[in-house]
DNA sequence: CTTAAATATTGATGTATGATAAGAAATTAT
DNA sequence: ATAATTTCTTATCATACATCAATATTTAAG
């Protein structure tokens, strides 16, 4: 039984079936730090599991600057939520941050087992909702937050892992540069 | 039949019996302008399904500044997604920008039909889907685009409604002030 | 270990946007 | 219509953060 599974059944209860059929439709994959898996302008339309390990999704701008998206460690969902919800090419990467293991889940794989098991779209149902409710809560934070504001509360929000992301890469979470985060560090630390 | 359950059959074959479970747990109301429908704090947990108008969520800040988080129109859903699916007290308030008339959905009525109806489970499914890749969206517009950027694409987008909205509320809602909108906009007339 | 590469810091300077305040224009109410 | 209120604009000035460039520090590679 792997550990997706594993993570399943602390929300439902889970038949042999569905855990069979996640079995089969779930591609184990390892990856390197750095390596992409998800590249822009791929068609592939997947969701990603993590079982161990760090990964980030980023949007690559027109002059070469990357802001990212999301983190994700073990037991996250990741993905190209724009292109697996909405477009047809993918305009992320996802790439990982240190050596990683994930789950591969296709998009009409996922949605064939919600179908067939409505208790599994239930669950995945509030994955949604509590989704949604974070990505509001990030707007909010942009709309709302100074650069101070939104560092501090990434760092209580991300206590596990906030070390093991390099401050360049926060900076691009937060939308603000690397220098503007030293320049904040440097002054929560004289205090 | 109302407009929620024609709206619906857009999507999915909606049974009688949904019909009528939908209409008995949903409550319709008419919104003035500027009147509040949803507050912060209070403890009510309800979606909105707009039937006519034009509503919009925000969130007052302790200096009495207000972000807007959402604009809604007929056939748009609208909530507190933050309380809905996490806090307990909310934090956004809801108010008509027009007269409006409205259905509000309880959160536990609504769930007991996801459960009782899976393919209603599987129309929510995808609203939810399409909100996700709506707010990724706009978080990637807050991280890259300039103010002028963050206002053309957001006329090309709500160009239906966007004319009805006062500038000072599609301000708060592109993170820039009515002063700087103003500004962005004297600068594309003239051009 | 030593060197190379990646990441982080610091300083000097620039700029987009914010803050404040006043007046103009548009809505709404009487 | 007229007045009152709300919304929008304009000007001046302020500032948080960006940009650029150099150096320091840390991490990874040979």
């Amino acid at each position: 039984m792997n550990e997706l599974i594993e993570y399943i059944k602390h929300d439902i209860a889970i038949t042999d079936t569905i855990q069979e059929k996640l079995n089969r439709i779930s591609i184990k994959k390892e990856v390197q730090k750095g390596e992409n898996i998800l590249s822009e302008n791929s068609l592939k339309k997947q969701h990603i599991f993590v079982l161990t390990g760090c990964l980030r999704s980023f949007y690559r701008m027109e002059n070469g600057k990357e802001v990212t998206i999301q983190f994700a460690i073990k037991n996250w969902w990741i993905g190209d939520y724009i292109t697996l919800y909405t477009e047809n090419k993918s305009i992320l990467s996802i790439e990982g941050l240190s050596k990683s293991e994930i789950l591969l889940i296709g998009k009409t794989e996922l949605e064939r087992l919600y179908i067939e098991h409505p208790e599994f779209a239930t669950f995945h149902r509030k994955n949604f909702e509590r989704h949604i409710a974070t990505l509001q809560k990030r707007i909010l934070s942009l709309l709302t937050q100074t650069a101070a504001e939104k560092y501090k509360q990434f760092i209580a929000d991300y206590a596990d892992f906030a070390q093991k992301i390099p401050n360049y890469q926060i900076a691009s979470y937060l939308g603000i540069t690397a220098e503007s985060l030293s320049r904040v560090r440097k002054e929560m630390a004289n205090q």
